[in-house]
DNA sequence: AAAGAGGTTAGACAACGTCCAAATCAGGAG
DNA sequence: CTCCTGATTTGGACGTTGTCTAACCTCTTT
């Protein structure tokens, strides 16, 4: 698994220093959608001398070479979803789970949205929690 | 104004003390999405003596009234919306100022969202910037 | 061996938000 | 009007998340 991360970091640019191996074999292989300490905590088990700085400074490196997204969805912390791919978000408000949907479960149609502004990039962000059994 | 707040407030089962008429004036007739940190300042120039702790009271038992909404869409602070109609949202990415889009401007159809969940809320986030003028 | 570039580190620092105990206020009862 | 009680406000301590900096490593080149 190690030959494969470093191949990932060296198409993307990216020098594959030890720490940032580490890094990455954990951030791009998880479904979950961790913050940075979250990370931290998770590479310190495999890699105990890691600094807090070295994990934040590799995760926004990742981020500008294109290997992870930032989410903004809760007030506490920013996430990191190594699916790069355009998708949605459903947060569960019972859990604080977040879930992937595929980009073609949902189909907006955008009349129009603002004028004089170009769109980049869009998502839907969905709440909500799990739906009662029946009884 | 200030008894129109003060009605407004009253409806919504809400004790109009002074420093939550002072916050309901400000933060309910802005067209920005203003931080904490923003409508304690913006509140201080009317209120030189309201504590920051009031204001962030405030701001929560209006969220939790049903008053204001709050957002997550930047990593540094959560914003409040007085807009409580359903709308979605863009972020020009240029300035970090927000705007409102209209709900019926965008139309999302749903195919299959996630099963085993219902969908309490939803709203489209999209971020870009100004179209640059042609030359 | 020396130099330089890139990478890492610990700890100080800043911003945002929460918490708490004490002080203050409002309004109803007497 | 005064007292009492519960609600509200206050300042400051505190915690968490994230940034910054200066020193230190490591590797390559010469």
């Amino acid at each position: 698994m190690k030959p494969d991360v470093v191949r990932i970091l060296e198409e993307h640019g990216i020098q594959p220093s030890a720490q940032r191996v580490a890094v990455a074999e954990y951030v791009l292989h998880t479904t979950e959608h961790p913050s940075a300490d979250r990370v931290w905590a998770s590479v310190q088990e495999n890699f105990p001398m890691i600094s807090r700085a070295t994990v934040y400074n590799t995760l926004h490196l990742f981020v500008g070479k294109g290997l992870l997204r930032e989410l903004h969805l809760a007030p506490d912390s920013v996430l990191f979803d190594p699916n790069t791919d355009r998708h949605h978000h459903f947060i569960d408000e019972g859990t604080g789970r977040i879930y992937d949907i595929p980009w073609d479960h949902i189909e907006v149609s955008q009349a129009s949205p603002l004028p004089g502004f170009q769109v980049d990039d869009y998502q839907v962000v969905m709440r909500g929690r799990r739906r009662p059994t029946r009884r």
